[in-house]
DNA sequence: TTGAATAGTGTTATCGATAACAAAATGCAG
DNA sequence: CTGCATTTTGTTATCGATAACACTATTCAA
């Protein structure tokens, strides 16, 4: 047998925070009841854990969660994509969703899709090269890469924020069709008959789609139709209604008048509600705004704003609620209906 | 020399995603060299690669970056510390940051410390377990704890929104001391002496703190102060400065009248202007307004607000930008004022 | 033709933890 | 005091990649 000496080698520097084997010489015990200790499994001797915590508190040591996730091939990051942090509405879902994460003592890795799908289908990949506990998605339609990535995967998925009959694992959201629908119901009760509507682009805000799709459907019940749409492929804001209103109303064939607009949320409402303020057109006698959300400014208004509310941090926070469960060993419900709610408001 | 034969273990049980051996197997090459095609690192012949990639393309490999960043000491996470997502503010840094990360390959991981101090501290070694490849933290202001693991990691630190002589590395905001100075000044210059301040905890929101530290000392150059001043330990929002308006002009001494206010920053400001409108008080003739941030919905007032807008998205995107270069191996200023700029507006 | 430079690929050790099993220490009934 | 159950601690292999170096095949100037 031939004898293969090893070769010397530079060792590979150190990253500096210790290691668990240098805690471990230090207190004169093994790795094992070292990592015994920092993760509370297992029992160790009071006594030696007491030492132990001591060591790692004088050594200021930091434990690498690289390779522990490696090791036990399991993390504690939770990958969430959403379509863009400007509209306010993905701020508070992610709220719902650290909340519930904190407890549980989850973390969250954001991505942000700009409302594209082969950016979010790229970005779902490179997460999940990161081995993530569980990964919430925003709405249920995603490229076919994206899709078989997330069907593959055995970690719990959620999509969240609309909801479809065949989730690709679990799905927490509301149903934007129905809630159109209850809009233009709510409007053609309130007598309206020459309403219009303004909004973002319908094709990448899929659930916005949804909504006027459900509109339309509900106004044509009710033997009528949209009047006059513009739709403008800008973000969504409140810019896009203070700016694009006055474009609506000069859409407006001669000789008619719309009576009410419904907006493709809050956000480009209240745009439009300051657009009417600055114009001396009043609200709602001179024309009726409907929007979606439920906004805190939309309720702050002078007028409040006719709208419905979505549940926006209780989605969030069902969503991590239910991959929290599931990897719990729980079996937390597939389809999940958050609901909504319409709220009177004083513009229509 | 005893042969030891090795026990029979039951296997851990494999991710499911393939490894870079069975790649390698598959393809009949070493594994480096499969590593080497995925990191499009050192050379590989051109036939060898086009071969290495279709056998990944066909598995549906996708790689483990928890090892790769384990063997290499390096990751693509930076982490990133704001207070809240409630306040639009943060998640238009955020988008700063993330644009810039995006370009260069990186992924932001966010925590949200809720301008708690402690709770900052915890997250940041939480977060420093995953030896992120730097860390961006909000205003200057840590606890002691935290300080030290800042100052002791040998990645990039990015200090934000707020300014400070002596960074822990790097630095990257804007004075507000003298914003809160400068609006002061501009309120006076206007005429106004009985001026008003309404806004959020002034302990938690250091930033908020210092605007209203400058707006007083620039008062008191010019032999004023602030007549009557409410602040709320509530989340800094629209909702704020529309239902807490009321008391702040019941707190206003018998015979003494306000002729304007100054806010914690915009949402307040309109959610006070939304108060005036409701209660027909007329801006500015009957109450100037001023506020501080330059949100998009401030100036989509019918009367848009006087304000100053801070740099928002460029302040999150140079952060993420130093860091980026400093992890190039450039050396990117320590300190940078992103400056701010007043807006007019109309209702001062 | 030759030898040095370059291109391409492979081998071995290692990153820093955890899983699974093994062994030692301890407690306690009989 | 003995022997078995229970606690507590240790040993070894492994997670899935990359670093560093070693080696082989080409290229090309002299």
């Amino acid at each position: 047998m031939s004898e293969k000496k090893p070769v010397k080698r530079r060792t590979r520097r150190s990253q500096g925070s210790g290691t668990l084997s240098e805690v471990a010489q230090a207190a004169q015990v093994s790795e094992m009841t070292v990592s015994r200790v920092l993760r509370r499994k297992d029992k160790v001797a009071d006594k030696t854990r007491d030492h132990v915590l001591k060591v790692i508190q004088d050594l200021g040591y930091v434990p690498n969660r690289l390779a522990g996730a490696l090791a036990s091939s399991s993390s504690n990051q939770l990958a969430v994509i959403i379509p863009s942090l400007r509209n306010i509405v993905f701020p508070e879902v992610l709220s719902g969703i650290t909340d519930r994460l904190d407890e549980a003592g989850y973390q969250a890795v954001i991505g942000i899709s700009d409302y594209n799908q082969e950016r979010e289908a790229s970005l779902i990949e490179a997460m999940m090269s990161w081995r993530p506990a569980g990964i919430i998605v925003t709405n249920t339609r995603h490229s076919e890469q994206a899709t078989k990535v997330l069907r593959v995967t055995k970690s719990p998925v959620v999509e969240m924020m609309d909801l479809t009959g065949s989730p690709i694992d679990m799905c927490v959201g509301l149903d934007h069709h129905k809630a159109g629908r209850e809009m233009a119901r709510h409007l053609v009760a309130k007598g309206y008959r020459n309403i219009g509507y303004l909004g973002c682009d319908l094709i990448k805000d899929a659930a916005a789609g949804k909504r006027y799709a459900g509109f339309c459907d509900a106004l044509r019940d009710a033997g009528l139709c949209i009047a006059t749409s513009l739709t403008v492929d800008e973000p969504s804001g409140v810019g896009l209604g203070r700016h694009h209103m006055s474009a609506l109303l000069a859409k407006v064939p001669q000789g008619q008048k719309l009576d009410a607009v419904y907006f493709s949320n809050d956000a480009v409402a209240v745009g439009a509600q300051m657009y009417c303020m600055a114009e001396d057109i009043r609200t709602p006698e001179d024309l009726a705004l409907a929007g979606f959300s439920g906004l805190e400014i939309g309720q702050a208004m002078p007028i409040p704003l006719t709208t419905i509310r979505s549940k926006r941090y209780h989605v969030g926070w069902l969503s991590a609620d239910y991959v929290v469960r599931r990897l719990r060993g729980e079996d937390p419900p597939r389809v999940t209906d958050a609901g909504f709610e319409l709220i009177e408001g004083a513009t229509a």
